[in-house]
DNA sequence: AAAATTTAATGATATTTGTCATTTCATTCA
DNA sequence: TGAATGAAATGACAAATATCATTAAATTTT
């Protein structure tokens, strides 16, 4: 099994921080699992006992609304660690994680997280960074999804996947989602999300080829996004 | 000036996990300060160099959005902690904290806390728990948000209030908000929150006493808030 | 206490967004 | 390959929400 303390992974967040000693800690007890498109990786309300570390894949947060809709919260990809919260707050999972594509990731149990945040007040730290970095992001998509008209939303989440993976080399947005997941990302209904998309292709501001999303005018949709 | 080892406020949050000497180490450097009616405690894009816990009095927490909109994010009385988010992220604070009446606060400078943060590795798990906390309650905030149609944000707003200020002696609601605030926190028009407010008093669901509200069917606020 | 100002309430109307029905297109799989 | 399924697109319409205008009530100021 591989050692931890090679893993890519490690340049990014809280984990580059370790020293390589207790890298190697974690790769004794760590399993790797592949879950399949579609499949879960959290699920909203379970119990957690450790962290994942993303290799590779892309997935989708999303909760269930009372009424029975699905918001997405937020995108992940490989580099990203997902179970903090849960493991420190020592609540069930809150949001479920389902795989867009297949995806590898590594398991670490939780009895070595605990340890080495009481260990390595640096590597606590820098999880309290990770951590209140994504409260603000959250308090900043509260206030977006209240007051900011669905065109708007649309606009913005179009930028932010571009952002988050990136273009394929037709220059597409590198990630295929169903009109469905746009307009959950969004929060509003499918058919109002493939009108608003269409509408932005017929205007020259994004393409649509096939299942993929080019943005064509960047500029309009940052003016978009923020009313204009 | 008084010693926080006396402070009721460490009864709560992380603070609790603090030994007498830590708290009396805070005593040395902390400030108090008033705040009144309407002036602001932090202030969104500000750098901030310590933590405040409120003594007395009760804010709401804010953000600008970029069509000048304000949303009312979450509403924190005596007893609660602000300031931690920016501080362990070392980033600017994300909220405005405005006061909605005269409050009274304690200063206590970052040193003091990322010290403190480093020597007892309880006081940082205890931290963590409460932001973690705090994302999870802004993630399902997201949810709601973006899902649920303004009547049933209302009501879970209503609710809520009352979960966080309590009764008055007359059984309202104990906390003076302008409708225009209210609009702000479900992210609605004045006009609409209004029109809202006067359509459950009709239905015998609230009373509006002067400015005041009191719940008097609680069940079908929380039915409403659900989508019944 | 009266005037001035702000806040709340209400009506009329426009705009946005959601729902339902139908068609077109793409994908799966037998 | 073609039937079957599911996703995307579009139209017609309904419901929700915003905007603008006006009036009424409450609060502050003089």
């Amino acid at each position: 099994m591989a050692d931890c303390s090679h893993c890519i992974i490690k340049s990014f967040n809280a984990i580059k921080t370790l020293t390589k000693e207790e890298l190697q800690k974690f790769s004794e007890h760590k399993t790797s699992l592949i879950i399949r498109k579609g499949e879960n990786l959290m699920t909203e309300g379970n119990a957690i006992n450790g962290l994942y570390c993303i290799k590779d894949g892309k997935c989708k947060l999303t909760k269930l609304n009372t009424n029975g809709k699905e918001q997405i919260i937020k995108f992940i990809k490989g580099g990203d660690i997902l179970g903090q919260r849960s493991i420190l707050s020592d609540e069930p999972v809150g949001l479920n994680c389902t795989a867009l594509e297949d995806m590898r990731v590594c398991f670490i149990p939780k009895g070595d997280i605990l340890e080495t945040i009481k260990e390595n007040s640096q590597f606590s730290l820098n999880l309290m960074k990770n951590i209140s970095h994504q409260l603000n992001e959250a308090n900043t998509l509260v206030s977006q999804m209240a007051q900011k008209p669905v065109k708007d939303r649309l606009a913005e989440t179009l930028l932010n996947l571009e952002e988050i993976f990136g273009q394929d080399n037709e220059g597409c947005i590198d990630v295929i989602l169903t009109r469905e997941e746009i307009a959950n990302t969004i929060g509003t209904a499918t058919e109002s999300a493939i009108r608003l998309l269409s509408n932005l292709k017929k205007d020259g501001v994004i393409d649509l080829i096939s299942k993929k999303i080019k943005i064509i005018n960047k500029n309009a949709l940052k003016n978009l996004s923020q009313g204009y």
